[in-house]
DNA sequence: TTTT
DNA sequence: TTTT
């Protein structure tokens, strides 16, 4: 291919504090939902509407995937960089699913903080720790992490 | 929400040619898949490795839905930028589905075509004119247009 | 040209409040400076650095100008996204000089307020009514506008 | 500062071939002028009208360098991520100057060949070999390069 | 599930 | 001139 970009750019706000999992090899992953807002006028019945979308992220790159666990919390705004990836997978009936994520690979990706918080290590609406749990076995397992579950 | 963003950048090829249906209110829908290709070492095999991705792109915006019907094809390398948006549906066995596409919506997004060719309209590999089909009844359709299917 | 693409992406904060003039065909023009900071780690000595860069910003998009005259003052925080320009003028000792802004043109562009805050009209430190002058008369004036100082 | 975003992206084609230095540390770093160029319908004439635009661009990253001094030449469509950076420097009569650049700084930014060729090094239209230079001497240099010229 |  |  002649070269090709894949990009996401998003500032929104986290539904929940972020997940932290280790990978098999050891590596940490961050992953979490994060709420981005459209509004606009309808045109036919002249309303102000909104409509929230909800985007997967998923952090492989160890840098960042530091700084989410540390200073991300539930609530936070964030502005970040990562790349569309769609993965498969087969659901408990045996069909076959698709999930669309905003993958933050390892040494790409960007991450920033866009509300100043007091610290985000103690404190206040935003410091409860994030979870954080072992990987399970992974059987089957064909994509680039163990499944990955919001 | 105190602001936010949701901005997607692709730069690739489509898979086939794009697909022009019309809204039930009238308007030029059009929709094609694009694919981008990341490539990587790994690092545990030292292997040259790529993978490509496919994304489901989706026009309402008016002007650029007329340029993508008139000059894009199967094959044509283009820029664009669009949003995120998942939508749910209901597949033949009454499951919940969710698709997540790239939407450029009306008076939104861009549409740039980065491979000179000398007429899309006429010529070689890029010239069966894309197939348009009437708008199928919109029986129980919640989502923004009827069924999207690529 | 085979399509170009032109786009900055800036999240920083205001250095004054926006000024507000008009265009000799009565058009709203805003216009301030954004400061962006990078920081990083100084290979050689190892220390933590900092660079603030400063970008002149200059909106012609009616509906972006309306936003930034009502809401932006001084320290508040923005999204926007514009195109580079540089700009040829005649310093007073007849030398030319080059000048290079972040350009929202007409129907272009992108403004997001990041930091929310109680009220822009109305307060506090960002209260202050941005400064609206007429637009000077334009002798002489080539660019797309008349003259922008900051 | 409460994060900030200084990112530029660029689709265009290179003005000349690169030019490529050293730096006194010895890294390379690659500069050339790439073109964007934006069409409008003039709303007073009514006259489609084209501008092109300029760009300056400095890679101090040295895996894109590489990539920059071995396939980039004239007339080459590239697609970049980088930030804006104003440098200033004083001309030949005493006068402080400012330029506004594209950086792709080390580690950072993006450089994807677009248009596929032959082969960027021996062939065609985009042939010739980049000039390289060892840097000048650099006295009273404070920017982050020894002065850079296009 | 966020945010305003 | 901003911000942390």
């Amino acid at each position: 291919m002649a070269g090709s970009v894949n990009k996401v750019i998003l500032v929104g706000n986290l539904g929940k504090d972020p997940e932290v999992r280790m990978s098999q090899a050891g590596a940490k992953i961050v992953s979490f939902t994060l709420a981005t807002s459209d509004t606009w006028n309808d045109r036919a019945s002249g309303e102000r509407r909104e409509r929230t979308e909800w985007h997967r992220v998923v952090i492989f790159n160890d840098r960042l995937a530091d700084v989410a666990e540390r200073f991300l919390r539930k609530g936070r705004q964030v502005y970040l960089e990562g790349s569309l990836q769609t993965r498969k997978w087969t659901d408990q009936g045996g069909q076959e699913r698709y999930t669309t994520e905003v993958v933050l690979a390892a040494f790409r990706g960007e991450l920033t903080l866009l509300d100043s918080r007091p610290d985000g290590e103690t404190g206040g609406q935003y410091g409860a720790a994030p979870e954080r749990r072992q990987a399970a076995p992974a059987y089957g397992n064909t994509g680039p992490v163990d499944e990955i579950s919001f």
